[in-house]
DNA sequence: GCATACCGTGAGAACGGTCTCAGTAGTCTA
DNA sequence: TAGACTACTGAGACCGTTCTCACGGTATGC
């Protein structure tokens, strides 16, 4: 291994004491201009860069975030979340100074030993937790360790922990009142199932009171929950064009993208044309629904993830801070899917 | 602060001295059964978990990885390469019993301070670099601190460098001999400008090669270098399609599956039925590749990150190994926009 | 002129481990 | 039974910082 200038070296070059080198680059001391600049001189000649480790040792000042994610496996389609979140972090972590450490969990939250080694022995500052399903037990052995923590796109029942969620209420609202502008009365919904889900929940209870808020009548006939599938997807629209035409919805809703273009592709295939006959929208921006020509609703991932690590910061800083809870609202992104050329 | 037990605390509980807790602990030397079971017992009852700080700097160990990329912005359609490589790479760190920590640098590599000092200050022990485009200059001073480094989908000039890259030869050889198989013998090409991007070169030359080998012609009027645009792709198409009838080619292959979906967009608009009239592919195996049944190549990414996190392994432990460098073949994904369902 | 304040500095104790070394007791060999 | 060897243990230096403290020197106030 090669020999690094350590601080006593570059003290000896510049002929003072380790301490005021120290204070001359941390500058947590007075110096004067001439040792400071002496300092420098020496640091620079000797190439010397600051042991961090003995540093943290010593100060016990946490500069590192830690980021836990929980997937048994990896799906593609959370590629984007989970890179743009990422994103958002690590500048933010960036300008605070800051490491963001990785630790994926495979397996049970709560029974994963390196989660455990991961938050105890990582020396963390911050930690955020993604997509924690059945976690919430587990935390609370965290709490403990009071390393500030902040779960990302969840919301904990113990309203004492800090999280930032995103608004699926709000995503449903922004659709149905898009839709309602366009004219659509009757809007069908196709979502998952919402005992579930917190997202199916959610987008679907979005979708009810968006619709009583427009003044847009409920058909129960028209509100189908079972899956995130596209398969489901093309059934629940089936079912619903099987009604008697003045039953049958102008609009279709479906809570992913994924099963928007599913049921879209059915609808095309028999015979109807979008959105003039029927139009549709999803939920997440999915790669595909931009080409696809799809309305949606996209979460800002990216600032989530910046924002994330800004209340990170703001729980290590606050000497007493409740918990910070964020919702952050999607962005509405109108398409040909249901905006007719036509008209 | 919460009190956090440490090993002294322990050795006083189990009733030892520091020493003796360190080697059961960690194995590093004889401990009497005893011993063993009045420490493991202790450090459970104190919930003790010992500082890696402490332990990394006087050992000297380094059990941190850095993964450092290097994107003024992150295009979206990097999200998915990015996670992968980044999932394999944590999961054979979890098994070498390692840390991932993160760096973004952004702007020019060689000019940036937090590259340095994350280079120098987070006492790494491996270090992975993504694209680094024009960073081989800035690799020397790297090489001085003798951090096993491996760069990511980059083939570097200077030869002494680990890299693990993308084969993009064979990735054309896999599709030109598929086309082929199929029977076509006229097989247009349309790729990045190839001075400018080691991928487009290698694409191309990739083409040139399986022609060659396969027997088919070549012939200049079906080769378009320009751009890796969709725009540029919809133009080269046109071109070629403006040839006269027995010039035309039967196959277009474009160097992205973004230029073949526009491309082969084009020729449906013109009237084309694909693949009967023509057929297309891609390379990438992009999240629009699937829906639209685009034949193409896939990069297995997340194999990428493991074995890059293996090199890092041999690099380490390796006393005088040379340089290593791999070339990951990709796999060919056939769709129906080349396979015929009338023949 | 003396008490007070403050600036700049060096000395040296931490931080929490690891690791070398020496010493003790017990076992084995000749 | 002496000598060598082994298993186990504690003492304590050390990794490279930070940070508190004490001290000398100069400026300020009364």
């Amino acid at each position: 291994m090669v020999h690094r200038a350590n601080i006593e070296d570059v003290a000896r070059e510049a002929g003072v004491h380790r301490s005021t080198v120290s204070r001359a680059l941390t500058g947590s001391g007075p110096v004067s201009a001439a040792n400071r600049e002496r300092v420098i001189e020496a640091a620079r000649k000797l190439d010397y860069h600051p042991n961090t480790l003995a540093g943290a040792l010593k100060s016990q000042r946490r500069n590192t975030w830690g980021l836990l994610s929980f997937w048994y496996f990896t799906p593609s389609s959370l590629d984007h979340y989970y890179s743009k979140v990422l994103g958002g972090l690590l500048d933010t972590a960036g300008k605070a100074e800051h490491r963001v450490l990785l630790q994926n969990v495979v397996g049970r939250f709560d029974q994963s030993d390196d989660c455990r080694r991961f938050c105890h022995e990582s020396h963390l500052g911050g930690l955020l937790i993604l997509a924690p399903r059945t976690a919430e037990a587990a935390l609370k052995d965290l709490r403990r360790q009071r390393i500030p923590t902040v779960l990302v796109a969840y919301r904990p029942r113990d309203r004492e922990l800090s999280f930032i969620d995103l608004d699926n209420v709000q995503a449903s609202r922004l659709l149905v009142d898009h839709l309602a502008a366009q004219g659509h009365r009757r809007v069908g919904f196709i979502g998952g199932e919402i005992k579930l889900s917190a997202n199916a929940r959610d987008r679907h209870d979005g979708y009810l009171a968006a619709l009583e808020q427009a003044g847009l009548p409920l058909d129960a006939r028209l509100v189908h929950n079972r899956e995130f599938t596209p398969g489901f997807a093309v059934q629940a629209f089936e079912a619903m064009w099987a009604l008697p035409k003045s039953a049958r919805p102008t609009a279709i809703f479906c809570a992913t993208d994924r099963m928007a273009l599913a049921a879209g592709d059915a609808a095309r295939a028999a015979g109807l044309r979008i959105p003039d006959d029927l139009a549709f929208c999803g939920i997440d921006d999915d790669p595909v629904a931009a080409p696809a020509q799809l309305t949606t609703v996209r979460f800002p991932f990216y600032e989530v993830g910046a924002q994330a690590g800004e209340m990170l910061r703001t729980l290590a800083e606050g000497p007493r801070t409740g918990p910070l809870q964020v919702l952050v609202p999607p962005q509405l992104i109108v398409r040909a899917s249901t905006t007719a050329k036509t008209r």
